[in-house]
DNA sequence: CAGAATCCCATTGGATACTG
DNA sequence: CAGTATCCAATGGGATTCTG
């Protein structure tokens, strides 16, 4: 379910109840292309993680932030991150 | 680094200190082709995230068990694990 | 038993162009 | 701005065969 190139960067953005603009995400993750950006929102949202809301404006409008359960994920997702951190301090050891 | 379809469950087989031949991770995990296995298993030892020992025998035996830096992700999969149990109350509402 | 080698297909993902 | 559509390359992964 996470699984997917952008995912997990794309949630770091949206930790903390953060609300972010497709364009936003864009820039905040640069070496994503529009097509995956897309497609990976897409799937979060399906799967319940992230909600999407469109404003009905021109030129238009969408935020993107994590639903309650999306946000559970954040402390899953930090332990794994200080684990990958901890790995800087033995990095080319294996 | 913990991409591919079976790491985890590869993992998971590890955690706790165990030790699992080659032969008893494919029986473990029965739905994993030989090609796979070995491939994932590979890349785990070249991560450092498990040891493999070769016995000078015949018929041939390896085994493989995790690293300290492997067991040290136990905590963090194990929240991971947690939250997607979570899920079950919820199938569906996405 | 524990692999290596090969063939083949499905999916992933990138680049580009187009649209309301 | 926030997509959609299309084409293309790379990768992932399964089935099968072979080996010491």
């Amino acid at each position: 379910m996470l699984e997917g190139r952008w995912k997990l960067e794309i949630l770091f953005h949206l930790f903390g109840g953060q609300v972010r603009r497709f364009s936003e995400l864009e820039r905040a993750i640069p070496a994503v292309s529009q097509k995956m950006l897309i497609q990976q929102l897409r799937q979060l949202e399906q799967d319940g993680i992230v909600a999407r809301r469109v404003y009905p404006e021109v030129p238009p409008r969408v935020e993107y932030w994590l639903t309650d359960w999306g946000q559970s994920l954040c402390p899953a997702l930090d332990a794994l991150l200080q684990w990958a951190e901890r790995r800087e301090g033995r990095a080319g050891a294996g």
